[in-house]
DNA sequence: AGGGTGACCCGCT
DNA sequence: CAGCGGGCCACCC
C-alpha cells in the first residue's frame, strides 16, 4: 500500500496486518479484525480487502476462521493457486490453520 | 441522516 | 458433518 490516506484508519490496519503475513502462511478475517482492535469486524475487513486490490497486500492470504478459503475478487479457485504456489496446502478447499494459520498475539 | 451491501462468524437444527 | 438463520461491523449511495 503507497500513501492511502484516501482510506480510513480501518482499512490500513488491515493492509498493514495483511501485509505482515509471511510467504506459505495464513490468517483469517476475524483474527485481522481482532488485531487492528476491531473484533467482530470480520466482515467489514472482507469489505475492506474486496474493494481494495493492492499488490503489496497478499489478500489471498486471508482465508475463514474455519479454514475455508474464502471469497477473491479474482476467483476463488485463483486464490487457492496462489496459495498452492506460496506454500499453502488447500485439501478439499480447505486450509489447516493449524499448521498454516499464523497469530499475531497469544 | 438513513438504508442497503458484503471476500464473515457463530450457534442451532 | 452439513445446512440455515441471525447478528456484527465498516463503507458507499
Amino acid at each position: 500500500m503507497q500513501n492511502e490516506d484516501n482510506l480510513s484508519a480501518f482499512e490500513r490496519g488491515v493492509y498493514a496486518v495483511v501485509a505482515s503475513i509471511p510467504c506459505g502462511c495464513v490468517s483469517t478475517y476475524s483474527r485481522i479484525a481482532y488485531t487492528i482492535g476491531a473484533a467482530g469486524a470480520a466482515r467489514a475487513v472482507g469489505n475492506a480487502l474486496n474493494k481494495n486490490i493492492y499488490a503489496d497486500v497478499p489478500c489471498h492470504r486471508v482465508v475463514q476462521s474455519d479454514g475455508g478459503v474464502g471469497g477473491y475478487a479474482w476467483g476463488e479457485k485463483n486464490k487457492i493457486s496462489m496459495l498452492l504456489r506460496e506454500g499453502v496446502v488447500v485439501a478439499n478447499g480447505r486450509i489447516d490453520l493449524k499448521k498454516y494459520g499464523i497469530r499475531f498475539n497469544t
